[in-house]
RNA sequence: UGGGCUAUAACUCAGUUGGUUAGAGUGUCACAUUGACAUUGUGGAAGUCGGCAGUUCGAGUCUGCCUAGCCCAACCA
């Protein structure tokens, strides 16, 4: 293909195209960053997504951000890292592996460790091939060379080193404490992975007697099968009622125990009956209570949520069977008060879907004060990580506050393995909550360890358990960079530019990644963090797969191209941080959108082939630029209105306005390129070849098409990689340039500001311009006059400024508005049957040679002049008003006083049109 | 219950530090189309800016209250 060929499908394609310089891109490894080249460090790396099945459309959202951001920063001459990579979501895959192996009728246990593990392997060799080839046909400029996973080598060699660190610096322990256990999964989760549902549930009342005989005291519960494991009953010390029986005993049903009445201010004594019976082992609030009173804690519930030996009769039952039988037995030895129904929220697991159960139990815990503390200082002093939008700050400032401590262990076996080992030799070859253990990076390590402290014949076994997922991804920003080892790219893109991910995930873990960022470098781990919204579906609501609302990316690149999908998700976010909604035709599997971009695509491509045809097989550098003596008036226009837009687009992008850029892209390509500079400057082209006003045409067009390609390429890499490639057979004409560096767009300098061709005045000009070609064709289309024929046309005007302009642009006037005959004149003669109108000063007439409707015409003068009248009506109001003119400011009101004279001269011209034609 | 976000044309959304005559895209209606593009062009119609009050010479914009929707947190037994 040349730049001569003219025989471009007038539509594009953009299924080839795209696959094309994916390809090139690739194969050229144009994206792959070297720490030794010189520029400004700009790094992003990519919030790991989950190896769960495939990319949804949050994650070609966010992607299409990163990108953008990435290729504009690389244009403006960054030396620019994406790092690309995916996560290993320990409960989420874990979940999904169970269920395989239970559709094969095993379980866990019947496969073991090693051929469990086997399948988790296969199924992220396969979920994360899918998620890495979606990101590539959405176009992403990543470094694959550097594409990591959170259990390769290097990352698990980072996890086991942190472990290690925070434990000999006394910040990891183990201990017995009230945990989320998820009965499904069998496994501890941490508060964020509970999610809280209302569910209409019950309140039922029982009288637990004081033992003394003396009578009842009666408490509310609405999980009644946990009364197996009370051992205490609290009332408010300052409760009038009960505040003598304090001190007393009661005997719990059932079970027989005498439990004692304590008094803490925990209590509130308007809720209920103001008594609450204290079950530590099951109940967050109790476990605290329990241990202000010393109360013992007894569990009552085994791993999978039956009740254990503890429980009595109850032994074996599941809890919501327990739950039936243990209000039965109370209600048949009288107990039983009442059974309320109560609507209440009720904990249940993100992955496992079923209630979570506060379990006591051993577990592993990161003390999170000290961190805490860190990140929320250099949040207050330094302001850092700077949040986009800002509001965002409160939100992790809040959450950094109030943390707890963090539980890290997971009962899974997908995941980092923790790096403990029980001297399992001490404590009868298993493992038991008293078993001494060491901590240390692997068994040879260990084994040392050990063999000091227990003398040479042990057994060691590693802690079956493996760490929180997002311990992992809490070092992601420098574990990637080649933490813990002092590497090149650490030196160089550490701390990370630009965090860019969901509110969601702010506790999750941005909080956890500056926690661990500040306790292992010293640093936060990235400058800002922009936060961008959730794409919601069609009717306003979050896409889940539970819902089975999502809307697939592939199925949109598929039709409308990867370009036409990440412009619609990109000029959809105005604010930051706001939610975006995506039109969609379920039915049709249609989105009015994303066919919107796709149009705007399809007309560059063809604006774009328009200037290609009548280069005449040149290309922008040898046509040369513009030599600016010679260039015409509309010439400097586009150019002006170029440098502006220019001007805009850095500016936007730089202030993470990506919304914004991409829209004055749009209207600054669709409005001012295609449809006035084209229009414009068509008859120069038809000119003949020695023209000098052809040749600056064409350099003009070849000149900001150019412009334009890089302008936008950040947003619609594909497309105008083609069409660069083409227009300036770069790749043909020079496969790499003289310094070796590939012939690609995406390498090439962003556009840069000319301010001393910024001319507004010349763009007020082009807008008087543009405003009477406007009111020349509804002329046209109101009094039907076809479109082709040409017509005469009187322009008149008082101002001599304005008639002065429209000479200059006369021709431009004559092209565009299919004017055969122009007038320009600031005398008022009769020109007899006229249809009229009026923009600005300008009085618009053109001769009618058939009959005119008189009435309707007077009806539209009328109407403007209505609306005039009552401008003037208004603005001389404001004028009159001495609070106005006193205090309004002054270039206020002389624009007030300008708009007023402009309204007035308006009316006069209509009022003069309305009598010509009594 | 607390916090946050949102409310502007039929739909999706813009609207800068208050400056008065509120914009765009989609849709809709009319007309057009043989020298880039029907994935197009031109023109038209369409809005008491959620409600009430306040500040101000002036409020879509600032303040308070209210209403509706969404999100987060706590929701206590």
């Amino acid at each position: 293909m040349t730049a001569t060929d003219t025989n471009l499908s007038t539509k594009y394609d953009p299924k080839q195209t795209e696959a094309k310089w994916q390809k090139y891109w690739a194969d050229k490894e144009v994206f792959k960053a070297d720490p030794s080249a010189e520029g400004e460090p700009y790094c992003i790396v990519i919030p790991p997504p989950n190896v769960t099945g495939s990319l949804h459309m949050g994650h070609a959202f966010e992607s299409a951000l990163i990108d953008t951001l990435i290729r504009y920063h690389r244009m403006i001459g960054r030396n620019t890292l994406w790092l690309p990579g995916t996560d290993h979501a320990s409960i989420a895959v874990s979940t999904i592996v169970d269920k395989q192996i239970k559709a094969e009728g095993k379980s866990r246990e019947d496969l073991g460790r090693e051929e469990y593990l086997k399948k988790a392997w296969a199924w992220k060799e396969e979920s994360g091939t899918t998620i890495i080839n979606q990101l590539k046909s959405l176009g992403v400029s990543a470094d694959w060379t550097r594409e990591r996973f959170t259990m390769d080598e290097g990352l698990s060699e980072a996890v086991k080193t942190a472990f290690v660190k925070l434990y000999e610096e006394g910040l990891i322990y183990r201990g017995n404490y009230l945990v989320n256990w998820c009965p499904a999964s069998l496994s501890a989760v941490s508060d964020l992975e509970a999610e809280n549902q209302e569910v209409d549930g019950h309140l039922w009342h029982f009288r637990y007697p004081l033992t003394d005989g003396s009578g009842y005291m009666e408490v509310a519960t609405t999980r009644p099968e946990t009364m197996l494991g009370d051992t205490g009953d609290a009332v408010n010390p300052n409760d009038e009622r009960y505040k003598d029986y304090i001190g007393k005993t009661l005997t719990l049903p059932i079970v027989g125990r005498e439990i004692p009445i304590i008094g803490d201010e925990f209590v509130e004594m308007e809720f209920g009956t103001g008594c609450v019976k204290v079950t530590p082992a099951h109940d967050p609030n109790d476990f605290e209570m329990g241990k202000r009173h010393n109360l013992p804690m007894i569990n009552i519930m085994n791993k999978d949520g039956s009740l254990n030996e503890n429980a009595g009769d109850f032994q074996g039952q599941d809890r919501f069977i327990a739950r039936k039988n243990v209000v039965k037995k109370l209600d048949e030895l009288g107990n039983l008060v009442k059974i309320e129904d109560y609507r209440h929220s009720v904990p249940y697991s993100d992955r496992g879907k079923v209630p979570i159960e506060p379990l006591l139990s051993t577990q592993w815990f990161v003390k999170i004060d000290p961190l805490s503390q860190k990140a929320l200082g250099c949040l207050d002093n330094d302001n850092s990580p700077n949040y986009v939008p800002d509001r965002w700050k409160k939100v992790y400032r809040d959450w950094l506050i109030k943390l707890k401590d963090w539980c890290i262990s997971r009962q899974l076996w997908w995941g980092h393995q923790i790096p403990a080992w029980y001297v399992v030799s001490e404590t009868n070859n298993e493992i038991q909550d008293n078993t001494p253990f060491v901590v240390a990076f692997d068994e040879a390590e260990a084994e040392n360890k050990a063999k000091e402290k227990y003398g040479n014949d042990i057994k060691l076994e590693q802690d079956p358990d493996v760490l929180d997922t997002w311990f992992s991804s809490g070092l992601w920003p420098f574990s990637t960079m080649g933490w813990p080892n002092e590497t090149a790219d650490l030196a160089k893109y550490y701390p990370n530019s630009t965090l860019v991910t969901g509110f969601d995930i702010i506790f999750f873990w941005v909080a956890r990644m500056t926690m661990m960022a500040g306790h292992f470098t010293d640093k936060m781990p990235f400058d800002d963090v922009y936060i961008h919204g959730l794409v919601l579906d069609e009717k306003g609501q979050k896409m889940s797969k539970s819902k089975g609302n999502g809307i697939d990316p592939l199925l949109m690149i598929d039709k409308y191209g990867a370009d036409a999908l990440r412009y619609t998700l990109i000029t959809k976010v105005v604010g930051a941080g706001q939610n975006i909604s995506f039109d969609y035709d379920r039915k049709k599997k249609e989105s009015p959108s994303v066919e919107a971009s796709r149009n705007f695509a399809n007309k560059l491509w063809n604006a774009s082939r328009f200037v290609m045809m009548n280069l005449k097989g040149k290309t922008p550098q040898e046509l040369g630029q513009p030599d600016k003596a010679n260039l015409e008036s509309c010439d400097k226009w586009i150019l002006s209105r170029f440098y502006q837009t220019v001007k805009q687009t850095r500016s936007n992008i730089e202030k993470y306005g990506l919304g914004e850029a991409a829209k004055g892209l749009y209207e600054f390509i669709w409005n001012d390129f295609c449809d006035w500079y084209i229009e414009l400057v068509k008859t120069r082209l038809w000119e003949d070849e020695g023209s000098t006003s052809r040749l600056v045409a064409q350099q003009t067009l070849g000149y900001v098409l150019n412009g334009i390609l890089k302008l936008l390429h950040p947003f619609m890499p594909h497309i105008t990689e083609e069409i660069w490639q083409t227009l300036t057979q770069a790749a043909l004409l020079n496969p790499t340039n003289s310094e070796g560096t590939v012939q690609t767009l995406a390498l090439q300098p962003y556009p840069e500001v000319a301010e001393d061709l910024i001319n507004s005045e010349l763009e007020q000009s082009f807008s008087l311009l543009f405003n009477v070609i406007g009111t020349i064709r509804n002329l046209r289309a109101e009094s039907v006059i076809k479109p082709g024929e040409k017509i005469k046309v009187i322009l008149q005007t008082d101002s001599e400024k304005e008639i002065k302009l429209l000479q200059s642009t006369e021709s431009y006037i004559k092209d565009i508005g299919k004017v055969g005959e122009l007038i320009i004149t600031d005398s008022l003669e009769d020109p007899g049957q006229v249809t009229a109108g009026v923009t600005g000063t300008v009085q618009v007439l053109i001769p009618l040679t058939g009959l005119v409707d008189v009435d309707a015409l007077k009806a539209k003068l009328q109407k403007k002049l209505d609306k005039v009248e009552k401008d003037i009506k208004s603005l001389s109001g404001r004028l009159n008003n001495p609070g106005f003119v006193n205090k309004a400011p002054e270039n206020v009101i002389a624009g007030a006083k300008n708009d007023l004279a402009e309204a007035q001269k308006q009316a006069e011209i209509i009022k003069e049109r309305l009598d010509r034609l009594k």
